[in-house]
DNA sequence: TTTCGGGTTATAT
DNA sequence: ATATAACCCGAAA
């Protein structure tokens, strides 16, 4: 019943809020799944930003900035893949790409160039040193020249030392290491708040595990487990916080009867439905009151009106906490109670709506942080909060059963992971997504679409904006060390011919491949996407308070689909170790220590690599002397 | 199930 | 044709 009201509702303003709690939480993700080495992963979370950002997106503030900072992290995390250029013109490797990138945001935003400067050069010298890591030392020494012009400096002196011997094993510069200091920055840059949906979640996990051990488990995730496949039925769903409230308020008085009696959760819904109905019309007073004091919702105060939490968000959170205070506890709990279980499991009152509504308000301030209240229409809101509730609480209770107590990323990490098994099938995954896209031959070449940072690279500023891709995948001439090798025969072929397709369709979610061709560097978003349908999503999405930038689109798309792997290789073919997976191989063994093979490929992401693998590519490695 | 070492294969030169 | 990195296979723990 309350979907009914939110169909009719404006579901375009409900889409933003949901989408910008996602996308909230998904930046946070991707950027501690960098922070953790999973690369794979946090390009699976760009790709799933990339899909989301497709769909009416609410902005706030510093979303446009997170989203680039997270472009940039994407490019330096291609950093190694010289291979990837973008732009046939002006071929520029991946880290350049991302210094051109990072200057551009700097420019974009304001920072000031201090902010930058230690970023920039680190950025510079592995420009620099990763030219000589593939053994392109004229490229390097001419970086060397570009970036650093003054014949002094202890780095210079290395790396034009490192050239000079044409040494390309040196291992001065590691690059996981820069990644984490390219994080770092990032990190410096742009304040990342803990993501409403992920306390939700987290909250909701700590919730379950303090359930499970005073009660039986089983019910509960007999529950949610039915919960799962069908979130839109409120009742169903909800439940387990139903449980939640209700042991709170019940469990003591009841505890006893139900172990003995194996009184069923249902039961003492019933009972306390009973006991709210009794007491109804205070629910919203007292709610509101009780708000008040939680502690997730500091902002609630800016909303003091419509404080009522919506049901399961907020119920789930703060209930734990408060165990048994005092009448006020109990008056709270009874409140919440009401919203979540005779609510929704019984049935929806009138009331409904606006305590969901209140909650929803809640949310959105604490997700959107800084970002300008924007409350439009209350009455709409309102039905359309119904939906919304339920919705985040049913997502969270699926994925993570409570497998753990570990964090909600990583849970969510975990998820990713299962699902993203290989490249090519997460590849094609995305690409379905964007439907318009034609059918690109290029499907088959799995590795190709790792061009990830394909666009704006040598673009600067132009293209960055445009929303056209070129990025056309070439086999970098011979800077790409061994691995070209392989990649060069699949990739050559269709990139070279096609590349566009591939990316394109993937980049332009907009504008598909065929529309390519003009380059546009419109500032407009809708000459960005010539797609009408794009266009209309672009619009609406404009409407939101922040519109994206066509350019944020981009980054995102582009760089999502071709971030994986640059060189993936057909799965019957030998498949070149890249200098990204030999790094992580030797702080695996630093960390792990040589032998345990399963504990290092469990850490990092080594996509695609058995224990095995890791084990003969060590073996290499020693041969080659390289450890 | 994981690790290990010898053997095989695909690829670049 | 050769060298060798990547991969495979069977044994052992």
């Amino acid at each position: 019943m309350a979907a009914k009201k939110c169909v009719n509702c404006d579901l375009v303003s409900v889409e933003r809020v949901v989408n910008r709690w996602i996308v909230d939480y998904n930046l946070s993700l991707a950027l501690e799944l960098f922070k953790k080495q999973k690369f794979e992963e946090f390009n699976e979370v760009r790709n799933v930003l990339s899909v989301v950002m497709k769909r009416p997106v609410e902005a706030t503030s510093d979303m446009p900035l997170k989203i680039r900072m997270l472009q940039f992290l994407g490019r330096i995390n291609e950093g190694e893949n010289l291979a990837l250029i973008y732009d046939p013109g002006t071929p520029v490797s991946p880290l350049e790409s991302a210094l051109l990138l990072l200057e551009n945001i700097m420019e974009a935003f304001g920072i000031p160039q201090q902010d930058c400067e230690d970023a920039s050069n680190s950025l510079k010298v592995m420009i620099v040193a990763t030219f000589i890591k593939n053994g392109n030392f004229d490229k390097a020494a001419q970086m060397l020249n570009k970036f650093f012009p003054k014949p002094v400096g202890l780095v210079r002196n290395i790396l034009e030392g490192l050239i000079r011997q044409k040494n390309k094993t040196s291992n001065s510069f590691s690059f996981q290491l820069f990644k984490q200091e390219m994080l770092a920055f990032v990190q410096r840059l742009c304040y990342f708040d803990v993501p409403f949906s992920y306390r939700a979640a987290q909250e909701l996990l700590t919730m379950r595990l303090e359930v499970d051990g005073i009660e039986e488990a089983e019910e509960i995730e007999q529950e949610e487990t039915n919960a799962t496949p069908s979130p839109q039925k409120n009742p169903v769903p909800f439940q387990p916080c139903k449980h939640l409230i209700i042991l709170r308020s019940r469990l003591e008085s009841v505890y006893n009867a139900l172990s003995e009696d194996e009184k069923t959760f249902a039961q003492l819904e019933q009972e306390v439905e009973t006991e709210i109905q009794d007491r109804d019309g205070l629910h919203l007073e007292h709610s509101s009151d009780s708000e008040t004091q939680d502690d997730l919702n500091a902002e609630r105060a800016d909303l003091p009106q419509r404080n009522v939490c919506s049901p399961m968000e907020a119920s789930p959170a703060e209930q734990p906490p408060q165990t048994d205070d005092g009448p006020q506890t109990r008056a709270r709990s009874l409140s919440k109670e009401h919203y979540t279980v005779a609510r929704l499991v019984t049935e929806p009152d009138s009331q409904s709506s606006s305590q969901y509504t209140t909650g929803l308000e809640e949310l959105e301030t604490e997700a959107g942080t800084e970002k300008p209240p924007q409350v439009p229409d209350g009455s709409s809101e309102k039905e359309l909060q119904c939906p919304v509730s339920d919705d985040e609480t049913a997502i969270p209770t699926p994925k993570r059963p409570r497998r753990s107590k570990k964090t909600a990323a990583r849970a969510a990490a975990s998820v990713l992971e299962s699902s993203s098994d290989s490249e090519d099938n997460s590849v094609e995954k995305r690409k379905e997504m964007q439907e318009e896209t034609p059918p690109c031959q290029s499907n088959k070449s799995k590795s190709r679409n790792s061009g990830t940072s394909k666009r704006h690279s040598s673009g600067l500023q132009d293209d960055y904006i445009t929303p056209v891709k070129r990025p056309v995948r070439q086999l970098s001439t011979g800077s790409s060390k061994k691995k070209s090798s392989s990649t060069r025969r699949s990739i050559s072929p269709e990139s070279v011919g096609e590349s566009p397709i591939t990316e394109s369709c993937l980049d332009s979610p907009s504008g598909p491949c065929h529309q390519h061709p003009v380059p546009q560097k419109s500032s407009t978003p809708e000459q960005a996407f010539p797609n009408t349908k794009w266009k209309s999503l672009f619009r609406t999405a404009k409407e939101s308070k922040v519109t994206w930038n066509n350019e944020e689109m981009e980054f995102l798309l582009k760089d999502t689909k071709g971030s994986n792997e640059s060189i993936k290789s057909n799965s019957g073919h030998k498949r070149k170790w890249t200098d990204q997976e030999t790094e992580m191989l030797k702080e695996g063994v630093k960390t792990f220590g040589e032998g345990n093979w399963s504990k290092i490929k469990s850490y990092y992401d080594f996509k695609d690599r058995t224990n095995v693998n890791l084990k003969d590519r060590w073996r290499t490695m020693k041969n080659l002397k390289m450890v």
